[in-house]
RNA sequence: GGUCCCAUCGUCUAGCGGUUAGGACACUGGCCUCUCACGCCAGUAACAGGGGUUCGAAUCCCCUUGGGAUCACCA
């Protein structure tokens, strides 16, 4: 009974895009299904395209998704010996070969091909002459010319290649490093990868993979291809897409749980539940209810569910991810008292944190600026004396609270008799600067007494003023 | 072009031989209401096409069409 091993193997050359944080997330989720271990591994043999920022950029975007890892991160790049060892095996063995052709001889072999319509392909010109390892020499794969190979993948089946569509490919280049095939097939067998979950774009990789560990007389993981991400236009998502980062999801106000559950059901269902929370995820995410066909990352969907995400959450457990966006608008975040009763009367009517930090605004003005319309609107002569008993009553209660502020207005429409509407149109246009607010009693409590009777005397003045 | 994958509402999807083809997002109407939201109710909307197999196909097989992926000393 072998327990599961997973892992995510990015490249950095690049941020993590919505892709790869589905495939970390499908393998971390299996992983902590089953109990399991999740390995990071960074993929920087392309000395020229990896960077260090990248590296960052991918754990950044993980951390921010809450996605850990049991084992890593390692790195391709200090596992040359490893990979030389492999290599000097395959080639006592007869499974690998140097080869001495140059970049320019193989190019015009594959023009030559195309010219007779051949595959364009090595020829195989070292293939049997045995050379030695010698300087700028690469390793090539000493791929079999007949047979299939056959991948059993749990989510698209049963998949046959023609042995002979493959070609020997390079294994090591001539600057000593190993490709990716090579180099991704040596990592899965050390590090005894069981299960390997990636983006369908990598099926026509994983013959050449089999064949390797078929030279290496190693059993075969469980390969499960998960279709692919794309963008409106159907094809691969990638920069002109818009906002393909991770992170640019983060700083759009999206909540980490909101984005897992959405990257999680597209491509993946259970039944007709669209809403899921992390722990939902793990405990129902299983490899067979995977699908087979590429989805559309739909933005507006994400949004709506994010909606839900934030008004599910509890106050308390949003604030910290609230308060980035308050502090970049300029907001003092010391009261997170305050904040948790800013947040209450927000999270039915804001799609994003960004929005609510938005909608949040006069919350925190010391000197609410009033929408014109809405003042010119509202704020008339004929609220003055309403306005003036609702700020006196207001002042004079010992317990602020929602009930004791609705009893106020209660009195007030009696005395008056108005509706409420007349009277919480003012009100809110004094408390808030706009007509768009949440509940008037609640903005009232969650204000406080001294700024809404600050506002309300502001509010007179204008009105006196007009 | 070769190879490989895929195909249910606009989008994400349920369906795993017999359903009025369900849900969600979006959209449209209505209710609720102190504004805006939320919520609730209702509605528009799909099995790509053609052959088989079967008493019976969205479900199984084949072909066509369409879309995607991949063809490196990149991963």
């Amino acid at each position: 009974m072998s327990t599961v091993r997973t892992r995510f193997a990015p490249s950095p050359t690049g941020y993590l895009h919505v892709g790869g944080a589905r495939t970390a997330l499908f393998n971390w989720l299996y992983a902590r299904h089953t109990g399991g271990t999740f390995i990071l591994r960074i993929e920087d043999t392309d000395q020229a395209r990896s960077t260090e920022q990248s590296v960052q950029a991918i754990f950044d975007a993980l951390k921010w998704l809450d996605i850990d890892w049991d084992e890593g991160p390692f790195y391709q790049s200090e596992r040359l010996n490893l990979y030389n060892d492999y290599i000097d095996r395959l080639v006592a063995q007869g499974h690998a070969y140097y080869c001495t052709c140059t970049p320019d001889e193989i190019e015009a072999m594959r023009e030559r091909a195309r010219a007779t319509g051949a595959k364009p392909r090595y020829d195989g010109t070292c293939r049997e002459k045995g050379l030695p390892l010698s300087e700028g020499a690469v390793v090539r794969f000493k791929s079999p010319v007949m047979g299939t190979t056959v991948i059993e993948d749990v989510v698209k089946g049963h998949i046959v290649f023609a042995n002979d569509e493959l070609d020997d490919f390079v294994l090591r280049r001539s600057d000593g490093m190993p490709t990716y095939n090579f180099a991704a097939v040596v990592d899965d067998v050390s590090m005894e990868i069981t299960t390997i979950i990636r983006g369908d774009d990598h099926i026509m990789n994983t013959p050449k993979q089999i064949l390797l560990y078929q030279a290496l007389g190693r059993p075969l993981p469980v390969f499960a291809h998960v279709p692919m991400v794309l963008g409106n236009d159907r094809t691969r998502m990638s920069k002109r897409h818009g906002a393909t980062s991770v992170t640019a999801y983060r700083d759009m106000g999206l909540l980490p749980e909101a984005f897992i559950n959405f990257l999680a059901r597209l491509g993946w269902s259970y039944g007709d539940q669209e809403f899921f929370t992390r722990q939902e995820l793990i405990e129902k995410f299983s490899l067979d209810r995977v699908g087979k066909s590429a989805g559309i990352f739909d933005a507006v969907k994400l949004n709506a569910l994010n909606a839900d995400h934030i008004q599910a959450a509890r106050p308390a457990d949003l604030v910290r991810h609230l308060k980035p966006f308050l502090e970049s608008d300029g907001w003092n975040t010391q009261d997170e008292a305050y904040i948790k009763g800013v947040i209450a009367t927000l999270q039915t009517r804001s799609k994003t944190l960004k929005e609510m930090a938005m909608q949040a605004r006069f919350y925190f003005e010391t000197d609410v600026a009033y929408d014109e319309q809405a003042a010119k609107k509202f704020l008339k002569p004929n609220v003055l004396e309403p306005l003036k008993q609702l700020k006196e009553q207001l002042a004079a209660l010992t317990t602020f609270d929602e009930k004791a502020i609705e009893q106020v207005f209660v009195q007030l429409m009696e005395t008056f008799q108005i509706k409420l509407g007349k009277i919480a149109q003012p009100v809110r246009v004094a408390l808030t600067g706009t007509s768009v607010s949440p509940g008037i009693f609640e903005i009232i409590t969650v204000l406080g007494q001294a700024r809404v009777v600050a506002r309300l005397e502001k509010a007179l003045d204008y009105i006196a003023g007009r």
